[in-house]
DNA sequence: TACCCGTCGTAC
DNA sequence: GACGTACGACGGGTAA
């Protein structure tokens, strides 16, 4: 039997409804305002409709002035007197809740907010649910177990618990007092802090905990903060006596628990027909009585009680914690433990170490981490081990201590690698991939990766965006991690800047004393085995273990391979071309300023606004959201008109490569290898494809010839030779498969240049007579079509009228009926399952698939399509990025992959392997998986780069 | 001075 | 508003 006790604030209902219509209110039949009125019953109908309480009643404010007026007379004197269209409302409303028999209560002296508390820490005490329906901010400081607070929003009804209240504003709800009394309210006439902020505030109370811990450690705080602080002492507690609610306000006797009955629609039918709430009084069944008046609020457009709807966006809204978003379920016990910090031992001694190490090995799953001495894998060296084989218990096995060594390294190395080596043994890791790469030149190869949180959480949810340990930690466990910078309070080591090839940061872990360290780091092993607990259930749940199993935990050692192995870089053909590109480029900004008139910065898009729309009077084209648009497209159809847009162009081209690339490159050199080791990331995409940064490898320019020669730069090491494979058209390929358009799978299975072959059949030629601005329009229309362009970017593109792109794209579609259909099959699906998925599995959750805003629909729906595409071509060359790496190994080859780009291995091979390897790679990625259509594949070897896929 | 946002441009 | 997925440079504003 549900007993939950729903109270709703009935002021801030009214109020919200009010201001809600405010600038296009509702009037009833004799034209009086009844906006709140209307939004008061609609807001009460839909929450029995999706609650069904059985317990219920709307809490009004003290019609007299409460104890809080006789505390502070300028409490709420800022607010505005209650207009008078509104304050009419009121008994209305009133009247209508006594005629349904809905119970109201109102007690003299307290503000509904003060009876809500009350009745909820009734509850509290009793263990009795109870949900507060309320907009207001302060209230938010009742939530915890088995209080919530149920926030009227744009889309329907959010519901706070712990986790939503610190989602929401960064700190929990019993800090929501303290956290107000900083910020203060204007609406309240709550002074507040003048010059603290929500984030500030937010700040503070995460380190401090309460305003008077806060207060007692001011000397903590920077100059700034603490004299803000300082001065608002006063009104800080005096804003806290304000927001606090009182939690023994008297309660009218008998009725106290407010149950209720069948609503008597029959008996206050009349009263909301009154007020126009004619489509209300519909939907409650009673059969509605006919009146001549004229249409009421209810019949305004958009605002008529809407019917039960599909489900839509914001229904799982911003009010979901990932993990309940997931449909995740945790235990009493496991909510419990994880609130709890967790406890690290510090192993200092060789039995400690052995204990821990056989616990590990009975447990078989461990989550292991090392800590540091910097944060560049090829340099940085291990300060100490964390392992956790539970969820509250954690040890730190450090090298060294304020002494000296703990342990002979040899020693510990043979320890740990006999358990990380041990295939029963099952590591759990965050972002393992790290500590792959320092465990591997520190001598230990780790065995079964088994399962890596960071990876998981992205399966999970590929476009969360973010899977740092402190955020999946808050997500999914509500556990705030200690900060890095935490461990640095005090006698903080001063940065030294500038230096190269330094981060700037020096903060060094191996500073920080060791009973810190191993609190920290010990956290870091338990958090991950947590993480672990949660997101196991999590992989069979979304349907994501065979992927994250067979596909993505093989692929980190790999990963890792490939980032250690880097590539190397011709820094002096690259330094030669930068001293040609100023030439240029100091010439070229000299014509520019000629031309104008007058020196200007010709790389900001404002100053050029000036001079091309203002003093040169050229018609904008194109707006952006803060001006008008300076982008190519804009500059080549300018130029037909003046001289100077050209060379902007062309100044645009030479900056570019010089700044991105040609300067750029060089710097990332490292000293110690002399190569540049690129980072591939394997939580960068929402479709699963890898991304590259730090520099990034994958949009090394290749398509005309001064871009060419960065490609160039890039060189195999000294005597061995590069080998490139890549797959033709794997996208237009996949689309074939996915679709089973016979028309495009025919074209591939005769291995015809695919452009050409479609020119021919939306043009009516036959094949050989296509000519070049034929199939330059199909080409665009093939790509295009798998990112959902529309007719008016085709016709942009290819210079033709919007109408002849509209038959090119129609044509298109008449040749390739499967496409279509696909298409529309792909949406309709993810209309129903709110996900897309790829051809090995991979989900991309759409929740905005059902938005009724048209462009938002339009644009999720081109992600739609374009995710299974673009995500089954990723999945498909990492599979072959797990087959090559393995026959490499299987053939006792010493080439290596050194970059992927999407639809291309690159290798780095001696030259005598090179015959072995080109067939090895044409074999692997061809036969990745099978699908209805070839996977054509093309290799090449050069002594360069940019030599290769000319 | 450090960070954030907008615009632009490179890749597949 | 109109083409999907990334990363990163630069300008220019704001906060520290």
């Amino acid at each position: 039997m549900d007993d939950t006790l729903y109270l709703l604030d009935g002021y801030s209902v009214i109020y919200r409804s009010y201001f809600a219509f405010f600038r296009n209110p509702l009037r009833n039949p004799r034209g009086e305002n009844s906006s709140a009125v209307f939004g008061f019953f609609r807001t009460l109908f839909s929450l029995f409709r999706e609650y069904q309480p059985r317990h219920f009643a709307v809490i009004m404010d003290s019609r007299v002035p409460t104890f809080r007026h006789e505390q502070y007379e300028q409490y709420k004197a800022n607010r505005q007197e209650t207009p008078e269209d509104l304050r009419a409302q009121i008994p209305v409303i009133e009247e209508i809740l006594q005629a349904l028999g809905v119970p109201s209560v109102r007690v003299d002296r307290y503000e509904a907010d003060d009876v809500m508390a009350t009745l909820a820490e009734r509850c509290r005490s009793e263990g009795r649910p109870c949900r507060v329906i309320s907009g207001d901010k302060d209230l938010l400081q009742l939530v915890g177990e088995p209080v919530r607070i149920l926030r009227p929003g744009k889309d329907g009804i959010d519901e706070m618990d712990r986790d939503a209240v610190y989602r929401d504003w960064q700190v929990w709800p019993e800090q929501i007092r303290d956290f107000l009394s900083l910020i203060g309210d204007t609406s309240d006439n709550i002074p507040g802090v003048k010059g603290i902020g929500k984030k500030t505030a937010a700040d503070l109370l995460s380190r401090y905990g309460t305003l008077e811990n806060l207060y007692d450690h001011l000397d903590d705080l920077t100059p700034a903060r603490r004299s803000k602080l300082d001065a608002g002492r006063h009104e800080a507690f005096l804003s806290r006596g304000l927001i606090s609610l009182a939690c023994d306000a008297p309660l009218p006797a008998g009725g106290a628990d407010y149950e209720l009955g069948d609503l008597d629609y029959q008996a206050a039918a009349p009263l909301m027909i009154a007020q126009g709430m004619t489509k209300l009084v519909e939907q409650t069944g009673v059969s509605p009585v006919v009146t001549e008046e004229g249409a009421g609020p209810g019949e305004l457009p958009g605002d008529g009680a809407a019917p039960e709807k599909a489900p839509r966006e914001g229904e799982l809204g911003p009010s979901w914690s990932p993990r309940e978003r997931a449909g995740l379920v945790l235990s009493r016990d496991e909510q419990e433990r994880f609130a709890r910090e967790g406890r690290c031992e510090l192993v200092t001694t060789r039995e400690d170490l052995t204990r821990w190490i056989s616990r590990a090995r009975e447990a078989g799953t461990f989550a292991f981490d090392v800590e540091t001495d910097s944060l560049d894998p090829l340099t940085a060296n291990p300060l100490g081990f964390s392992l956790a084989c539970s969820a509250d218990e954690a040890c730190y096995i450090p090298l060294r201590g304020p002494e000296g060594a703990l342990f002979q390294e040899e020693y510990l190395r043979q320890e740990l690698r006999s358990l990380l080596t041990d295939p029963a043994c099952r590591i759990v890791g965050q972002n393992f991939k790290y500590d792959y790469k320092i465990l591997s030149r520190w001598g230990i190869r780790p065995g079964q990766i088994y399962f890596d949180t960071m990876i998981a959480a992205w399966l999970v949810d590929t476009s969360a965006g973010g899977y740092g340990l402190d955020r999946l930690a808050r997500d999914y466990l509500g556990y705030r991690t200690i900060a890095f910078a935490d461990l640095f309070s005090e006698g903080e080591a001063p940065a030294q800047k500038g230096r190269r090839g330094s981060s700037g940061d020096d903060r060094n872990f191996g500073d920080v004393p060791l009973d810190l360290a191993a609190r920290y780091a010990g956290e870091d092993a338990f958090v991950t085995y947590r993480l672990y607990t949660v997101l196991d259930r999590l992989l069979d749940k979304r349907e994501v273990r065979d992927i994250f199993t067979s596909l993505e935990m093989p692929l980190v050692p790999v990963l890792a391979e490939m980032e250690t192995a880097g590539i190397g870089l011709d820094v002096f053909a690259l330094e030669e071309y930068s001293r040609e590109l100023s030439l240029t480029i100091e010439r070229v900004e000299q014509e520019i300023h000629d031309l104008a008139g007058h020196p200007f910065n010709i790389a900001s898009t404002r100053q050029l606004q000036e001079v091309l729309f203002q003093e040169r009077k050229l018609q904008p084209l194109k707006k952006t959201k803060t001006g008008y648009s300076t982008d190519t497209a804009v500059l080549q159809e300018l130029a037909r008109e003046d001289p100077l847009p050209e060379r902007v162009l062309a100044y645009r081209m030479y900056t570019k490569l010089r700044s991105t690339y040609v300067d750029a490159l060089p710097r990332m050199v490292h000293p110690r290898t002399g190569r540049i080791h690129t980072s591939l990331n394997q939580t960068g995409t929402a479709t699963g494809r890898l991304s590259s940064a730090e520099p990034n490898l994958q949009n090394i320019p290749v398509r005309d010839d001064q871009g060419r020669r960065i490609r160039d730069a890039f060189v195999p090491r000294q005597d061995w030779v590069f080998v490139s494979a890549d797959y033709s058209q794997i996208e237009l390929v996949v689309l074939a498969h996915l679709s089973g358009d016979e028309a495009l799978m025919e074209a591939f299975r005769n291995g015809e240049d695919v452009h050409r072959r479609t020119a021919g059949l939306i043009f009516g030629v036959a094949p050989d007579e296509v000519s070049a601005e034929q199939r330059r329009i199909a080409k665009t229309i093939n790509f295009g079509v798998m990112y959902g362009m529309s007719a008016f970017r085709l016709s942009n593109e290819l210079g033709l009228p919007r109408k002849q792109a509209e038959e090119f794209i129609q044509a298109y579609f008449g040749t390739y009926q499967g496409i279509g259909r696909f298409i529309e099959a792909t949406v309709a699906r993810a209309e129903v399952e709110g996900e897309v998925r790829t051809l090995l599995g991979r989900p991309r959750p759409v929740p905005d698939i059902l938005s009724r805003n048209k462009t938002v629909k339009a644009a999720v729906e081109r992600v739609v399509v374009n995710t299974p595409i673009q995500g089954t071509a990723a999945d498909i060359v990492k599979k072959a990025m797990l087959a090559v790496s393995q026959r490499l190994r299987q053939e006792n080859l010493q080439a290596r992959m050194i970059l992927q780009v999407h639809d291309e291995l690159i290798l780095e091979c001696p030259p005598g392997e090179e015959q072995q390897v080109r067939a090895l790679l044409l074999e692997e990625m061809s036969g990745a998986v099978s699908l209805a259509v070839p996977l054509g594949v093309s290799v090449e070897s050069g002594d360069r780069w940019g030599a290769m896929h000319q």
